[in-house]
RNA sequence: GCUCCCUUCGUCUAGCGGUCUAGGACGCGGCCCUCUCAAGGCUGAAACAGGGGUUCGAUUCCCCUAGGGAGCGCCA
């Protein structure tokens, strides 16, 4: 029988949850899932300046925004403390840590000479056999680990291969702090042991660490947990993501308009494929998610895709449930209170049957909204300068002419007034694009929308006939 | 500087020694559809970083070079 699968998220309270953080916990997820497993979340909050109640629900919002959904308690590392100190104390007390009381002065030094003499190893070990009533008065002491001076370390990464370090080249890192408070070295190793966590996923950026941290679980007789090392997503530049690049926290994301099913697919296939396969509902990224298939190579973030796939999503949502995202995002969309006071039932009605004609021209729900603007702006709309080009005299003098035709229509629906026009433009020897162009200008201000005779169903016969009332008095004053 | 990792179209990637005249997707060009814009359909341009090996045969395995990235704290 095998183990059951147990992975976490472990990040720290930063303020936002980043988005190489979202894929890596939902990677985490995924595994999880897929081997009918757990993830478990653990902020890593030793840092207690940083460690906010909003920077810790800014995580929790992030992760419940994409749908990632932890298993048991949340562990907050902080709260650990006492177990981290006592793992120390039992390493001391074997003989695989000790006390180091070289100073902050001293330390720079060997750092400069290190680098000066192009070594790796950082710290000399110059209190690691010596004995400790040498030990200066009154200097508070770390407590480091006797790593292994020869041999090497290997750590089979489920992601990287094979990956080999020459202990020589590693260090004895600190495990405690003078001031008694455990590293984030020792924490992440004891934390994971104590929480059974079988593989560990997570970026890249800690595959130095794996190596030091095995020191740790070798010398505390520990197993050493699956490791998978995922690349790093980087900025199209192919640097690591950073605020220069733009967006970085998930919440971001958010209030651009991006549904989580979107991020979650975008991100899945961010460094991981399946065959050709490009759209993966939940059900088959779970199914068919692991870990050989992951690339070793950073991947550049990529909008123009996203948007792609957002857009698809988009289309794939059913109406009610476009409107209600809509409504929510409103507080976060610039100008989106103006829809929000004007919000009713009945509005919400009408913005529900405009969205099959909307839903299929949005790349974001931003988009949405600005696109959405014709169903609920108040008369008389101001054209913009390229409707205000359509409207010509000529189109005017066709608008007026077709007005009281439109009046003296008995059924109002899509297929009758498209018939109706499309006899008027006969009629008139034009065709139909001059006609519904014009059409489009005086209903929605744009040259842009939905199908024009989707645009006067939805907007209903009293509101379109007004708007282009509207438009022949505006005509005939000037 | 040192340690480790990476390198297929512009981007995300398929490929796990012959099936590769290198496939898909986004983006880009063209055509079709069409009341605009989209969506959709068809179609085109576009890549194995370079050099050595190994092999009957390398995109696939090994080495070197170049380029890129990450990490080198009593931060996490």
């Amino acid at each position: 029988m095998t183990e059951p699968v147990v992975t976490r998220f472990a990040p720290s309270p930063t303020g936002f949850l980043h988005i190489g953080g979202g894929r890596t916990a939902l990677f985490n997820w995924l595994f999880a899932r897929h081997h009918g497993g757990k993830m478990l979340l653990r902020i890593e909050d030793t840092d207690r300046e940083r460690s906010t109640a909003a920077a810790i629900n800014a995580i929790i919002d992030g992760l419940t925004w994409l749908g990632l959904a932890w298993d048991g308690n949340i562990v907050f590392q902080h709260t650990c403390g006492e177990r981290h100190r006592q793992a120390a104390e039992q390493l001391l007390a074997a003989g695989r840590a000790y006390r180091c009381y070289a100073t902050p002065e001293e330390l720079a030094e060997m750092r400069e000479a290190a680098r000066r003499e192009g070594r790796a190893k950082l710290y000399d070990g110059r209190w690691r056999d010596r004995d400790p009533t040498e030990a200066p008065p009154g200097v508070k002491p770390v407590i480091r680990l006797k790593a292994p001076l020869s041999g090497e370390t290997v750590i089979e990464d489920a992601v990287q291969g094979h990956v080999t370090w020459q202990n020589g080249d590693l260090d004895d890192l600190v495990l405690l702090r003078s001031d008694g408070t455990p590293t984030y070295m020792l924490a992440v190793v004891v934390d994971d042991h104590d929480m059974a966590v079988t593989h560990v996923i997570r970026g890249d950026d800690h595959l130095t660490n794996a190596a030091r941290q095995k020191h740790i679980y070798d010398a505390l007789g520990w197993a050493v947990p699956q490791f998978a090392h995922i690349p790093l997503i980087h900025g199209p530049d192919g640097s690591k993501l950073s605020k220069r690049h733009g967006a970085l926290g998930v919440d971001a994301y958010r209030a651009m308009g991006y549904l989580p099913a979107a991020m979650r697919n975008y991100l899945v296939r961010l460094g991981w494929a399946h065959g050709d396969q490009e759209i993966f509902t939940t059900e088959e990224m779970i199914a068919a998610f692991d870990l050989p298939q992951i690339g070793r190579s950073p991947a550049r973030f990529d909008f123009a895709k996203l948007e792609s796939l957002n857009g698809h999503y988009i289309r794939q949502t059913p109406d009610a449930e476009l409107v209600s995202a809509l409504v929510e995002l409103l507080p976060h969309i610039a100008g989106g209170d103006e829809l929000s006071r004007a919000m009713t039932p009945a509005l919400r009605a009408t913005l529900t049957a405009a969205m099959p004609g909307l839903k299929e021209r949005a790349k974001t729900l931003v988009e949405l909204f600005e696109a959405s603007r014709f169903v609920w702006a108040s008369r008389p709309l101001t054209p913009d300068d390229k409707a205000k080009a359509v409207l010509t005299g000529e189109a005017k003098a066709l608008l007026a002419a077709l007005l009281p035709e439109l009046e003296a229509l008995s059924e109002w629906d899509a297929a009758g007034v498209e018939a109706m026009v499309r006899t008027f433009a006969e009629r008139a020897g034009v065709k139909l694009g001059a006609v519904a162009q014009p059409l489009r200008a005086a209903l929605t201000g744009r040259t842009t929308s939905p199908p024009i005779f989707d645009v006067l169903a939805v907007l209903g016969r009293e509101e379109s006939l007004e708007r282009l009332r509207d438009q022949a008095a505006a005509h005939s004053a000037a």
